[in-house]
RNA sequence: GGCGCAUUCGUCUAGUGGCCUAGGACACCGCCCUCUCAAGGCGGAGAUCAGGGGUUCGAAUCCCCUAUGCGCUACCA
């Protein structure tokens, strides 16, 4: 069973962006293909073409790429067991169901969805278990296939219901099924496309999987499946399914408990590599210490011996943390490249493009330890880039320090001090000393009384540091917004 | 309702009979550092291992029962 060359795959269904659950079952299956030196699989399963969605397949290969989770075969570059779109393999689907009715595994099943609904009622009014009651059945075969020429119907295949089935999975061991509670299901629908159940394994088997990683959403049709290869007398993969991720509502991650897609993670400023480390141990763990793990590491270490059974609770802060952590330890280069394209990308259109390159550059190192999310960027730098200071409240100024008569010593005092600075000798270093002296005149702490030329400088009492900040404005902007706000108070 | 899975600090987890008076990380609190805010350093609080029975010299680890939570129960995946 896993003495084969490992293979695994990523299939899911073109139905709209790919959600974090869903990218973690990739990310799983890529690291333990990778581990073990094997293939990775990308196959979309658009079977259901009510569901399908535009943009839906560019949305799965563009999230896969962010975090880059590479794929061996795909719909995109191909690969010796293509087609990798489940829609152009429907004869392979219909073989199999054809093997299945030859072998009396498998039946046409002429009830309407209307027939079906009030079986499905009645059932639940009788506080009966739901499912297929066999009326097609038996139906003759002789018959069945007459009425198969001009009749809709679907293909359905017939369960085992002695004894049990029992699925060995990877990370929960032993799972005994009641085979008197399964169901007939349809594998086949009546628009001629397979389920789920068919083709996850047909495919599964034409393209040599090795190893069955998906959600745990899955267990309870495992039976199903199992019983599909015994039937059809393929091997089985190995399986293992992974425990759910959890919203904070403690309930199966989706739309309503929270933003759940991928993507709209790196829209709000989250890296690659802090996504991949925070999914990596959601239901893993490399050992009783780790915690920053790099795609290269994972590739190296993941097992699905050590993935945990319980579901787990996605915690943005832990998330949160991991962004910042890969913002202050990734390469300066990058980093200014981050901050020009954030700041672009989040400035007001106010501000004339292109921006400013040496203030992008100047401001970058300053940014670093005082960024979480990659979206807080503008926010903190578009001082920097208008004549004025921001908008703010006067009485923000006298805020930190107690009265505005304070307030306006420090402006004074700063002002003095400042203009006495030549323009030729503004630097950090001058107007950190021309600042500090005022600690002097002014009888307080530096601490105490430097809010107020944050709010004069940058609007707001907290920020970047203010020499660099003074540095990189200049001379005449600092000097004017200190006037400005020193005329404010009066 | 039925079936299935799960249950260690608020959260992610370590732990496979003695190394556990349960370890790490995030969050939280305090101190230090400090031009604000952060970042960083140091320290603290926080889990009677869901509850109850067993087995054993000894259990978070093995067995049984109960409770709770979640998942599935479609011609969706």
């Amino acid at each position: 069973m896993t003495d084969r060359p490992v293979r695994t795959r990523y299939a899911p269904s073109p139905t709209g962006n790919p959600h974090v659950g869903n990218i973690r079952s990739a990310l799983f299956s890529w690291a333990f293909a990778r581990a073990r030196g094997g293939q990775f699989v990308l196959r979309i399963e658009d079977t259901d073409r009510n569901r399908y969605v535009e943009g839906a397949v560019e949305a799965i290969m563009e999230s896969l790429r962010w975090l880059g989770i590479d794929w061996d075969e795909g719909p995109d570059i191909g690969g010796p067991h293509g087609p990798y779109f489940q829609s152009e393999r429907l004869p392979r689907y219909r073989e199999a169901a054809e093997l299945l009715m030859e072998r009396g595994r498998a039946y046409r099943c002429f009830c309407t969805p209307e027939r079906l609904d009030a079986l499905r009622a009645s059932q639940a009014a009788a506080k009966q278990p739901p499912g297929y009651d066999g009326l097609c059945l038996r139906i003759d075969p002789a018959e069945s296939a007459a009425r198969a020429k001009d009749e809709p119907h679907v293909i359905r295949f017939a369960m085992e219901r002695e004894g049990v089935t029992v699925l060995h999975d990877v990370v929960r061991g032993e799972v005994v099924f009641e085979n008197a509670l399964q169901d007939d299901f349809v594998m086949l629908k009546s628009d001629g496309f397979p389920t789920y159940h068919l083709a996850v394994v047909v495919d599964d088997t034409a393209m040599a999987i090795s190893h069955c990683i998906r959600g745990d959403e899955w267990i309870s049709s495992a039976p199903k499946h199992i019983q599909l290869y015994e039937a059809l007398g393929w091997e089985q993969p190995a399986w293992a399914h992974l425990p759910l991720i959890l919203g904070p509502d403690h309930k199966k991650l989706s739309k309503r408990s929270g933003d759940t897609a991928l993507l709209d993670y790196r829209e709000r400023g989250y890296l690659p590599e802090a996504m991949l480390n925070f999914l990596a141990f959601l239901g893993w763990s490399l050992d009783d210490h780790t915690t920053i793990i790099s795609a290269e590491e994972l590739t190296r270490h993941f097992d699905l011996a050590r993935v945990v059974p319980n579901p787990a609770v996605f915690d943005i802060e832990r998330l949160n943390y991991l962004n910042g952590h890969y913002i202050r330890a990734m390469d300066e280069e990058r980093w200014v490249r981050l901050v020009a394209e954030w700041a672009d990308r989040g400035l007001p259109a106010s501000i004339p493009r292109p921006l400013d390159e040496a203030v992008v550059r100047a401001a970058a190192p300053l940014l670093r330890e005082r960024v979480t999310l990659l979206e807080e960027i503008p926010g903190l730098i578009a001082f920097l880039f208008t004549y004025d200071a921001p908008e703010y409240e006067t009485a923000l100024l006298a805020e930190r320090v107690g009265d505005a008569a304070t307030a306006v010593r420090v402006l004074d005092e700063a002002l003095v001090r400042l203009d006495a600075i030549g323009e030729s000798e503004w630097t950090t270093a001058a107007v950190e000393a021309a600042l500090r002296g005022l600690e002097e005149p002014l009888g307080m702490k530096l601490r105490k009384f430097i809010p107020v030329l944050y709010v004069a400088v940058m609007g707001r009492p907290t920020g970047i540091p203010l020499f660099d900040s003074a540095a990189i404005l200049g001379r005449e902007r600092t000097l004017a917004r200190l006037r400005a706000a020193r005329a404010r108070l009066g």
